[in-house]
Parts: C-alpha cells; structure tokens; sequence
DNA sequence: ATAAGTGCTAGAGTTCACTCTATGTCAAAT
DNA sequence: ATTTGACATAGAGTGAACTCTAGCACTTAT
C-alpha cells in the first residue's frame, strides 16, 4: 500500500506544506520517489507518526534531524537513535512532573487571587 | 521590601530584557515606577511568578495579557480572571494526559525501533 | 569632575516553525 | 487539444517570543 503527499497529510493530521517542509529540512530521507513525485509507504507513516510525537514532546526541528540520520545510517547503528529516544523518555517523564508542580501553583493561585487582588490595591494604592 | 529590574530577574530566573519585554507587552502594568525607574514589591513577583506559570503551560503573551488586565480591571472583577484561570487549569490537565499518552507511544517506539529500522531496508531496498 | 554602573526607551535583529506564493511539470478527463 | 487537478521547487512572508543595540539619564565612587 502506497500514499500520495495528501493521503499522508490526512493520516498525520500535518499539513502538505508542514511534510514538504520537514523533508526539506532532513526529517524524511527514507520517503521515496517516482518521477520526483513523493511516493510513501506505511513504514513511513510509522517514522512520521514518532516524528509528530518527539515534535509534541518539544523536541526542536534539528535534533529530530540528528535522530532520523543516526536511525538511517548505513550500518546497524541503530543504538545511538535508540540513546537518543531514551534520554527524551526521560525529558518527558520530567517534563510532565514538571507541569504537575505548574498546575499545582495554578490551583494555588485560583484560591489565592481574590486576596493578591486586595493585597496590590490597599498596599499599593 | 522593593526590588530593581535585576533583582527581580536573578529571583524569577528571566533575563532583564524578557522583563523590559513583559512590561512593553502589557503583562506588568501593576509595578511602580520612580522617576521612570521600576520599582518591585513582593506581590509583584507572586505576579509575575504566576505569568512565569502560566508562560510555561503554554498559555500566549496575548493571553497572559488579557487575564492580567481582567485581574487589574477597577471593579473587583476577579470573577473574569479566576474563570480564565480555572480553564486554564483544565487545558494543563488534558496537556498532562496528552504528554502521558506521548509518553507511552515513545515507549513503544524504543522497544520497536530496531524493528522498524528492519522493515525499511528489507522492504524497501 | 569624570568615569563606571545601572536604569530607561525605541526599535532593529534573531530564531523557530511553519505557511504561502509563484512558477512549472505531468497525467487524466472533457 | 485543452483544461483541470495534484504534484514539485525555490524562496518570500508570518507570528511568536525573545534578544540585543544605540543612545541617553542618573547616581555613586575615585
């Protein structure tokens, strides 16, 4: 099974600019050709969809790059992409305990906004 | 107890510039000034704790704007700011569980890694 | 009294991640 | 045979969030 540029828009929720982009900056070097037209397979969709993930997971652009090249390179160096997912498991686990304390001083501060409220306007006024 | 612009800076961990920055977009209209010097009390860096929270969840300088400004409104509509804030409460909820779920499909991705790196040269070249 | 240090503003520059435009090719439908 | 539609590229434009520069004011130390 084959998908065009579109087709594969559609799956991933991307835009056909957004994949034309990311090819362009190194992210799918293993999307075939034929006849200059972009021809993808579900193995790619597979690659993009973990692209689409370290992307919402605020890995930037190059390192995704970085990834991908260490993935595709000719011997089976597979280990050095598969150091680099581990360490952004381990971003990510941080990253979510992270925005849990963030959420925790959220729901502080929507019990305590009446009262930093009153504190500007009669100290400071 | 007041403090400068740098001060203010080494305690939030912003640079000075990203505070200049805040003050031109609209975020700090609560700090005082001096013969045009900033003058910071202690309420304001709760605020401006909270802005640094609300920035790293995500929320826009746009937003942050408008929920500042609805805090600061005359009347004591608080009631506007909280609401904004209780849904913004609900969005970091739901970014937590989507990061889980990308977490999850990371996981995945480590364990099958060598297997779709397989895939792409036994099938496609 | 001059030099250093910190503050100020306006506005230019940067980076990132798209997003779009202009222009062109090629295959299928009318 | 020409129109339509989907694909392609190069490169310009956009918006967000800083980040920095230039030039000036004011205070403090030498």
């Amino acid at each position: 099974m084959t998908y065009t540029i579109s087709q594969v828009a559609e799956k991933t929720n991307l835009s056909v600019y957004t994949i034309r982009y990311y090819d362009k900056e190194g992210l799918l070097p293993f999307v075939d050709r034929e006849n200059g037209v972009r021809v993808f397979h579900d193995q790619d969709i597979e690659w993009i969809d973990l692209i689409c993930c370290l992307k919402h997971t605020g890995m930037p652009i190059k390192d995704i790059r970085t990834f991908i090249q260490y993935c595709m390179d000719n011997d089976a160096v597979v280990d050095k992409g598969l150091e680099i997912l581990i360490q952004h498991k381990h971003n990510v686990e941080q990253q979510i305990r992270d925005t849990q304390r963030n959420l925790e001083t959220i729901e502080y501060k929507i019990n305590h906004l009446p009262q930093m409220y009153k504190e500007k306007f009669s100290i400071h006024h």
